[in-house]
DNA sequence: AAGAATGTTATGTA
DNA sequence: CTACATAACATTCT
């Protein structure tokens, strides 16, 4: 259930368990694991999220690359050889811990060209302190794509997915068919800050919450942690929840409390 | 038990 | 070339 809080709170948890010792790497249950095996008995120097994706850095130079696609998890657990459970495709451990990685949808050793080639494409991550808004801006500000297509596209900006975006939109109240050209940048500036907090909170709590923080209803089951996801009715206006397919997944829109965008009559442009 | 799902990329079409 | 939509892939949950 990744999003780009999952990844971080990956890297901060099995950070300190991993850096500094020798690994082993290896695939339990037999699964393909991409050449990730070539890095097994290597001491592994650095664990680093970006966006959705994490790097293990190896001495020598190479990198272990996962990334958890739509269902990927990660089993971490005290002792060199627990039980696999479920789909385990690679296993990462020291004498006294393990890391598993179910089903993720990349798993892959990356030399140092390759690792740069990767985080070229990726967008500022809005969970590194040093995530560039101007790039961000840049993208956005002259598109014509809708932002909830650009908030999803993980080279403008990185970590959110279709569960960030949908509720960010929502708490911004914009729709998500207005186009990146048409969002006012203290509008922008809002958002990256509100995505932040909801990110962070979501590193903290190991799940996305986007109801009040430390609510009852933050413990409980998902559908129950968000304000308009896969909801029939505006929590906020009551008005009805309309549902738009944008970039493959499911948005969800009130219309009440964000207009839809005029799209009659574009002006032509002068030149 | 079928279908959807917190994701991405490659390929097809206009 | 662009901007889309669609398919494909991995697995788990409802």
């Amino acid at each position: 259930m990744p999003e780009g809080h999952t990844i971080h709170r990956a890297a901060r948890d099995q950070r300190p368990h991993l850096v500094g010792r020798r690994l082993s790497v290896s695939s339990p249950q037999g699964r393909f694991a991409e050449g990730a095996e070539a890095l097994d008995g290597r001491t592994c120097e650095s664990v680093e999220a970006y966006g959705k994706h994490l790097l293990y850095g190896f001495e020598g130079g190479r990198s272990l690359h996962l990334h958890l696609g739509l269902y990927g998890r990660f089993h971490a657990a005290r002792g060199p050889s627990p039980e696999p459970r479920g789909a385990v495709r690679v296993r990462l451990a020291t004498l006294d811990y393990t890391v598993d990685c179910n089903g993720p949808a990349a798993c892959e050793a990356l030399d140092p060209p390759e690792r740069a080639r990767l985080l070229l494409r990726i967008g500022p991550d809005l969970l590194r302190a040093d995530a560039d808004a101007e790039r961000a801006w840049a993208r956005i500000h002259r598109s014509r794509t809708p932002l909830g297509v650009l908030l999803m596209d993980q080279s403008v900006l990185s970590g959110i997915g279709n569960i960030y975006r949908t509720e960010l939109l929502w708490r911004a109240r914009l729709h998500p068919l207005l186009p990146g050209r048409d969002f006012p940048r203290p509008a922008f500036d809002a958002l990256w800050d509100d995505a932040r907090r909801l990110l962070e909170i979501g590193v903290e709590t190991g799940a996305i919450v986007t109801v009040e923080a430390g609510s009852k209803a933050a413990r409980r089951p998902f559908r129950d942690r968000v304000e308009i996801m896969r909801k029939a009715d505006c929590p906020r206006c009551g008005g009805p929840v309309r549902e738009l397919d944008m970039a493959g997944r499911r948005a969800f829109v009130c219309e009440r409390c964000a207009p839809a965008p005029d799209t009659s009559a574009p002006v032509a442009d002068a030149g």
